[in-house]
DNA sequence: AGTACTGACCGTTCAATATC
DNA sequence: GATATTGAACGGTCAGTACT
């Protein structure tokens, strides 16, 4: 999420929940602005301090979204964000990722009331930011499993996942051992969407990258540099997840970000 | 018999590519 | 840039298999 005059602070997570969650930041804001979140297909755990929040705090579970979208950040109001793994939503959250897809479930539909309430009240009393970050990497760390090991479905579709870049469908699912259905099943009820969709929006995370580090002049390169047909298509493909050309959309991050620290745990890079 | 899972087939949609 | 063509990906459905 980045927005004007957002003051972000990144966190690395424990080694506790290092398994299920990839990156875990707060963002503040002094005073009202427009934020714009980027799509992914990675599930977030979010907590809602302030004016925006039901009874001043409330959290969520978003899925897998595959467009951008733009709202109101409050004057006031502080995001905790927890990015998880692909693959962590059932221990997480406890329901297959296709539940949550597209969605922003409210946590206590998924937890249970007493276990959300509960959480609720401890978040309330802990005002200083890494409190809050430790209480919920302590709340997460205790759903998840002893053991690493992903259940064999999910497993496949990490396993396609890694390797959608650039192959077909079909050849992934002969790669895997399975028929090219089973794999569309499997993938949609893991990631929350489908194989191709999936490798869309990899594919747009690389040429966002690309643009934002600035190692083309243009975007046809870009373009080509990340397996876009041509430049045409690259515009297509970023209208239609984050509603604007590239260009516009870049200017639309880099008047967002204007304040950004990594620190705690140590810095990451966040997208 | 009922259930769960898988593969195969089919018609449709749409992105990629070629051509004008 | 607009249009046409091609083929990949999709979801629905059904049959086969394994298991209870």
């Amino acid at each position: 999420m980045y927005a004007s005059g957002l003051h972000q602070h990144r966190f690395a997570p424990s080694a506790a929940v290092a398994p299920a969650v990839a990156a875990l930041w707060v963002n503040e804001c002094g005073f009202d602005t427009a934020g714009v979140s980027i799509p992914r297909a990675e599930p977030h755990l979010v907590v809602r301090f302030g004016p925006s929040a039901r009874r001043g705090l409330d959290f969520h579970a978003i899925g897998a979204r595959q467009r951008a979208h733009r709202k109101v950040i409050r004057s006031g109001q502080r995001t905790v964000m927890v990015r998880l793994h692909l693959g962590t939503h059932g221990a997480v959250f406890g329901v297959p990722s296709s539940v949550i897809a597209d969605r922003i479930v409210p946590l206590e539909d998924l937890w249970g009331v007493a276990a959300t309430r509960e959480l609720g009240e401890r978040l309330f009393e802990a005002r200083q930011v890494p409190e809050v970050v430790a209480i919920l990497e302590e709340v997460i760390a205790r759903r998840l499993p002893a053991s690493e090991a992903h259940e064999a479905p999910t497993q496949l579709a990490l396993d396609a996942a890694a390797r959608l870049g650039t192959a077909r469908v079909n050849d992934v699912a002969k790669a895997l051992g399975v028929s090219e259905r089973t794999l569309r099943r499997v993938f949609r009820e893991a990631v929350g969407m489908s194989p191709k969709e999936f490798s869309q929006l990899t594919r747009f995370h690389r040429a966002l990258r690309e643009a934002r580090a600035g190692l083309h002049v243009d975007w046809a390169g870009i373009a080509s540099a990340t397996g876009y047909y041509d430049q045409a298509h690259l515009i297509a493909e970023f209208r239609k997840i984050v509603g604007v050309t590239p260009r516009a959309f870049l200017g639309e991050l880099r008047g967002a970000a204007s304040s950004t620290t990594g620190r705690e745990r140590g810095a990451r890079s966040e997208t």
